[in-house]
DNA sequence: ATAATTACTTGCATTTTGCAAGTTATAATG
DNA sequence: CATTATAACTTGCAAAATGCAAGTAATTAT
């Protein structure tokens, strides 16, 4: 079911979808790492509990955000596919890192900080237009 | 009390910060509408219930993402004025709204869509910088 | 034919959020 | 200067979201 929105502000209104422990890293899984499977998000870092991962897939979808399909092949498997309304986020997941990565390593060290970090110091835009860049390019060869 | 991380992810580590209702519509109301009581946080639009704020205010300054003060002359209100640190989430507010802007109206019509919204439209990188200007004016005329 | 895998659902415990009322310290008012 | 109002909370309890563990149904692999 769609929730509600608290006002008429821009703001807030994305929060009232975004706000919560588990939409945004939902997608991050499915941009960053790939996840398109039940079954690979259940075995994400983040161990979302089934019943959570079988509601925000729901309402993801209803939102258009993500679709639910399968391959012609495989009647078991659902993939779990970003639209473009899903891809659109991605310059918020940028933003967030972002700030993770200047101001939130002091109280969590062990933030990752590898080549890819590099990378998103380095261009900001450039690090987002390459990430949907490249699901773009899985998505083709579906 | 600080929260736990999920894991080392920078994205993830950014939600376990931001990740819910009212962490970002606090500082959305700091940094766009002004406020900067516990009263006018009560007064706002979205509506905080009391203890709720309280518990979030405590945890935004714990992080640094806020500070508590007074006015020298008066020692009933508090102020919470943002640090770098938390003027530093405006990119996060700024692509939130724009998401908003164009995804958000099909299902929900009443967003405000007005001269401010032009303005982001046309230039998020000035709408942002524009924003942390004004503020650090106004930290400057305390 | 049997076992394993995938995608869930269900029941219950815990945590977070929300509402309404109460409390304390300071400031304004007559 | 006594009374009232205001600001900033806290407390108790209800409701909702999240989390855990176990169970189920429909494929797919062996």
């Amino acid at each position: 079911m769609l929730p509600e929105f608290r006002c008429d502000c821009p703001f807030t209104s994305a929060l009232d979808i975004l706000g919560d422990k588990w939409m945004l890293v939902i997608i991050k899984q499915m941009l960053i790492e790939g996840k398109e499977t039940f079954k690979d998000f259940t075995e994400s870092e983040e161990a979302i509990a089934t019943n959570i991962l079988s509601t925000k897939l729901k309402l993801l979808e209803e939102l258009g955000i993500i679709v639910k399909t399968k391959r012609p092949n495989n009647k078991k498997t659902n993939l779990y596919l970003l639209t473009d309304t899903g891809l659109a986020l991605t310059p918020i997941l940028v933003e967030l890192a972002t700030w993770s990565d200047k101001y939130l390593r002091d109280i969590h060290p062990g933030i990752v900080n590898g080549e890819e970090m590099q990378l998103l110091r380095n261009d900001k835009a450039a690090f987002a237009s390459r990430l949907e860049k490249k699901y773009r390019e899985k998505l083709a060869a579906n």
